[in-house]
DNA sequence: TAAAGCCACTTTACCGGTATAGGTTTCGAT
DNA sequence: ATCGAAACCTATACCGGTAAAGTGGCTTTA
């Protein structure tokens, strides 16, 4: 592995020489430049990144924590981070918490060691010692954002849409179907789009609703969890006509129960999902849902870790890109019987 | 951001004690190691990764290259990948090919700068700058191993199944069942694993073996190869009565097209896939599939890359991991008729 | 009693680049 | 012919650690 002063010994020129061939080509000329790029090829050389990180203090490197990588969400996501990061001349130090808190603050360490020039963060609350580096940066700016995410009271920069309307739309939707009797399958409590959905879903003031009811079971964002409740839902007395998970792998669980217990889709029930992750337009039938511009979401979060390294951004900002409903074959009308039903209970 | 001259100050040591009060305790005496841990604790010290790496030559990294991070098929690879690099001291880098070359061959560049102290391969054929790296060491090993493909060719380790065990097993169950009309969707044909499925799928040797029909087609892995590939088998005069698909998202595909022509599956139609991604079970009809090991095999690669970085490992070693044939909704014997037909027909 | 060994630390060279200051050459203007 | 400035290059300090050699005082050994 040849280092600089070969290359300028073989060059005949001097180490820093060499260096500005490759950094700044254009302050050295052609000729020495020439000599310089073939000693380059002829030994193979690439600069030491090691060596460089060290006398510039910069990593080169972002640091990009995701709560679960095996959620396709994600996917999109990443890989706009990755292309971005790439293309900036950025490369992606990926950490998957697997929701365990002792990783968190191993990946924080990390910021400390300047293993990375930022982070990217994924999840519901900060790792104590990012919150610290957070705090002590305040007011300015800490190299850090939150994707999809964020916390109220911290001084961080985010990119996510807008959850409480997302969570309307959805309702919304559902409503001018006619369906009046809702279930939600929620999040976590401590995740703060679910939060948000909630309130933007169950929202009393929202203009046009009117005899609304609504039964909404707490789930974990998995197919499991959600499976579990809507086969709660649906063997309630009185169970909704149509449902509302928080996010598409749920309604994977829903659509489950809904097959398990012999009902149509959107038929007898209709299913409303949240993200338009690949997979939902390929469900059977394929999935209504909320789309989320994942990919843009990740570029937004790397565009903005870039502005706030290179101190273009000095106070935190906040993106919010828009969302979409995207209406496929899981929702419909409400079958008459239960409209019938509908009414008759409420008259 | 403090360094190891103040820490050092700070104790009244040398910046020597310091490393080795935090490298090698042991070595340390506890009064001292107190005085430096406290420094260390009110300073909030943490080493410089860029100096440590520059003076260790070692980088402390793993660069993971995927095809598709949007196939799920990857992410309980990636899992196990960062989970034990992690475990081992180690951190993953990430790079996302989407299935282009130039990206590749900057991934190549990163082992030269020793950004990465070792490659983990996902992907078909290693970009040109890290095939001439693995064929100067030859025949000793590179830093590179390949996780589930590999090339016969070249001088590498890699951790995979048996793909040709798999593929037969696929049919042998769809033959035991009694289908004599088998579809095949093959992945790209430079795919060495498609291209072992496709050996063992239609290995003519195969004992037990009678009066079995296949009729193959290419397609490149995605769902919608698959849909276009099962759709042309179902409109032909004679169709199968089962058909094989050489990874989950392409029987995804299938039985899309299977509900386009109101099949219904598996009565009508058999299918199996192959990898057992975390959606198979939640398919409707839950697929039968090959399940691979995934998790394991991202353990296994992170293991033998750093057998390979120890010196443990000297000459390429290749790990084949068990598969497992999971026999869930998707496959059932033919229909009468269908059965009877194939009988009349090859009377 | 001198030599050798050991312990617990300090000193220093070094990893491989880049930033900076300073030196040399070139060339047009005076 | 002399000067000045730009253009181009070199020498070197420095980034922040760690490995290896060195130090001084003590104990053990021949």
């Amino acid at each position: 592995m040849p280092n600089i002063y070969e290359v300028a010994k073989r060059a005949g020129v001097s180490t820093a020489t060499v260096s500005r061939v490759l950094s700044r080509p254009d302050v050295v000329s052609p000729e020495t430049r020439r000599k310089v790029l073939h000693a380059v090829k002829i030994l193979a050389y690439a600069p030491n990144s090691a060596a460089k990180h060290l006398r510039t203090l910069r990593s080169g490197k972002l640091l990009v924590t995701i709560p679960d990588l095996g959620n396709p969400f994600f996917s999109p996501i990443l890989q706009g981070i990755e292309e971005t990061a790439q293309s900036e001349g950025y490369a992606v130090l990926l950490g998957d918490m697997q929701h365990d808190k002792s990783r968190e603050d191993h990946y924080g360490l990390m910021l400390q060691r300047r293993e990375a020039d930022g982070l990217i963060f994924f999840g519901n609350k900060l790792p104590r010692s990012v919150a610290e580096l957070v705090a002590a940066a305040a007011p300015k700016c800490a190299p850090v954002v939150y994707g999809c995410d964020f916390e109220p009271g911290l001084c961080t920069s985010s990119v996510h849409v807008d959850n409480v309307a997302g969570g309307a739309d959805a309702v919304d939707h559902l409503y001018a179907l006619g369906h009046r009797r809702i279930g939600i399958v929620s999040g976590p409590p401590d995740s703060p789009s679910s939060r948000d959905r909630l309130l933007g879903a169950t929202d009393p003031e929202r203009a046009g609703r009117a005899n609304v009811e609504f039964v909404v079971m707490k789930a974990d964002f998995s197919i499991e969890s959600a499976y579990a409740a809507v086969n709660h839902l649906l063997g309630l007395r009185r169970p909704p006509t149509a449902i509302f998970c928080f996010n598409d792998e749920m309604a994977m669980g829903a659509l489950e129960a809904a097959w398990g217990r012999r009902l149509r889709v959107p038929e007898d029930l209709s299913i409303v999902g949240f993200d338009d992750i690949r997979f939902a337009r390929h469900m059977n039938p394929p999935l209504t849902t909320i789309a989320q511009p994942m990919r843009e979401i990740g570029i937004g979060t790397v565009r903005l870790l870039l502005d706030i390294l290179s101190g273009r951004t000095i106070v935190p900002a906040t993106v919010t890109l828009p969302h979409l409903l995207i209406v496929r074959g899981s929702t419909a009308p409400p079958a008459v019987e239960a409209s019938l039903m509908q009414h008759a209970s409420t008259a």
